[in-house]
DNA sequence: AAAACTCAGTCAATCGTTTGCGTCAATCCT
DNA sequence: AGGATTGACGCAAACGATTGACTGAGTTTT
């Protein structure tokens, strides 16, 4: 008896050998919650389930897509995939997609809107029943071009007002980075916001700045050279340019921070004393370099945003949400912490294995 | 005139405006590559684009694919994304996807195989028409369950006997580790492998060992706690539990090796100097850090996997590709170069900006 | 004993495309 | 002039599942 040749099994092969209708099977196999009502006979079920079992039968998800035009399948945008941070975001993202059996459709968009146009489309051609998206860009319509087709979307991690968000709270992150920086007698201060379009960047940098002046301090430089290593890079160089190191520094994206603090290291400027730096995520790294690090749950906050977004889907009215923000300090910014980091090479004298 | 109100529009709308019937719209619209005849006056060709255009069509994946049972889509098994490296590669995969029309089904599987399995009958559900999976692991059959339903597999990363993979070539990347640090007089050498199921890690200790023992040093101890931060200081904390901190660590990536030279750094043992550290991936920290590393072309490892996979799904024959790896020497290993990373708060005297 | 009500199902339409096989006129060939 | 070819399309059956409406036998109610 072959079972399962090449094809697989469908409702209708289970239905000719059990004798009865595709109708009967279909309803015996998936029930629907509205109508839990006893289709069949307990045999009848007993033999359609047996007979489904033997043969290994799954459901064609594509068939049923078509049909219920419901595709159980989300469609996440992401600006860069490959950052820890974003990656984290999925994470969470695709977790409670496992839970909830749905399937998720990635594409990342290089903080391109025309390239994220083009794959919504895509999407949209797949009956994507929502789309989470990570890359939204302040003052500019997300996907304004999907106004007709009304497909639910939820941004997370970026905010903008079109749609229902799920960040961080930014704005506090900036405060807290400020209050900590001041508490530690840093007074001209400078954050590296990565670029304008982000509303994570804008939203630290403006409580940042808010808290600095409140405090009496000039206003604290806004760098907007991006988020990456290589973009610390840059932002320091340009301190370094316009001779005017901050004692005091606050990125948006640990590496930035890393890539910053690299360079004006090089240029004599010691982290932890001459520059005090705080950076974002609390990311492995920093806790590896000690770098002091406002954290994010990140995991979560992906987590929640296809949370709602299958709230949205059930129907419900949704609501933004902004999740809490925790600092924790390292060496980076006191020095008075034990140093644990990559300092390579120093004349700090050896200790011996603790017992 | 209501362009499209709620619904998408179909080809039997486009049919019924232009008066013709939805076989020779679809013949239009999607013109076969075997059979590229002309299926209508050239008027009515272009009544039928010129109506799907102001009507905005797009097609139904999904009514294609199940149709074609080809539905265009492929998964992406990874074992854990927020991590740089297996991110890496998916931007890669997702490259390719994007330049060909093709959607990326991801899942996470936490190097669970029940997890994978699971997944993998989800995926196929959706019809997805090959995999592409970078956890892989030695010693199990990979995606064993599926056996029935012949769909392609592409390994990524961590190679199999079973499938084909693209990896990068691991037993050198060892090799290049071991003489880097030899060269160096390191005699006391010591490798994280990561897990005993990564061929990565695995591969890439066979060398070192090997290459060690050929340098006439004794064998290199092998330590598998993981590849994360975390397991970079387990690692670090064994080490010194046993009394036995190499003068030559190489770790299987960047963070572990972060993770352990951290450790280490707190009992004393200073990076670079003491002991000399080389991790692998070349990610964007490493360079933060001045850390030694050997890079790998993720981005074209995950590139190679899905055009690899085409070329299966396009009938080719394909075959396992390997592809070179580099070493990057900064501080961690040789301190006679310039350290620009984190030395939070040393002694080294504070230079003037450099003109 | 007729009406009403379950039970255990079936019928057939539908979702949006694709595609092998016609068809029917006009044109071409010899 | 009669057969063959070509151009321009249409029919209808899939693909695999869902679902509102219906049926026919048995049981209960009044």
């Amino acid at each position: 008896m072959p079972i399962r040749i090449n094809q697989r099994p469908t409702q209708r092969q289970i239905a000719a050998r059990v004798g009865v209708s595709v109708t009967t099977v279909s309803r015996i196999l998936n029930p629907s919650e509205t109508h839990p009502e006893r289709w069949a006979s307990p045999e009848t079920i007993e033999a359609i389930r047996e007979v489904a079992e033997v043969l290994g039968y799954r459901r064609n998800s594509l068939a049923v897509s078509l049909r219920t035009s419901r595709s159980q399948t989300i469609g996440v945008f992401l600006p860069v995939i490959g950052d820890y941070t974003l990656a984290s975001i999925f994470a969470g993202i695709d977790d409670v997609a496992r839970e909830h059996g749905i399937m998720a459709l990635t594409a990342s968009t290089l903080d391109t809107p025309g390239l994220r146009s083009d794959r919504a489309m895509n999407m949209l051609d797949h009956l994507v029943d929502g789309i989470i998206g990570a890359d939204a860009h302040l003052g500019e319509r997300y996907l304004g071009g999907l106004d007709a087709q009304r497909v639910p979307i939820v941004l997370v991690h970026r905010r903008h007002d079109d749609h229902v968000s799920v960040t961080a709270d930014d704005v506090a992150a900036g405060q807290m980075a400020a209050r900590h920086l001041i508490s530690l007698g840093r007074t001209r201060l400078a954050v590296i916001i990565g670029r304008r379009y982000m509303s994570t960047g804008v939203d630290r940098a403006a409580g940042f700045v808010q808290t600095a002046l409140e405090a009496g301090l000039e206003e604290p430089v806004v760098y907007d050279h991006g988020f990456t290593v290589q973009a610390g890079r840059e932002a320091a160089l340009a301190m370094i340019g316009r001779e005017s190191v901050p004692d005091g520094l606050f990125g948006m994206h640990d590496l930035c921070v890393l890539g910053a603090t690299s360079v004006l290291r090089q240029h004599g400027y010691v982290t932890g004393e001459d520059v005090a730096a705080v950076g974002v995520y609390d990311s492995p790294v920093a806790g590896a370099c000690d770098l002091s690090s406002i954290g994010i749950g990140l995991h979560n906050m992906g987590r929640r945003s296809l949370e709602l977004l299958l709230d949205r889907l059930g129907g419900s009215d949704i609501e933004s949400e902004t999740l809490p923000v925790h600092l924790t300090v390292r060496a980076s910014s006191d020095p008075s912490l034990q140093r644990t980091g990559h300092t390579w090479g120093t004349m700090t004298p050896k200790a011996p294995p603790t017992p």
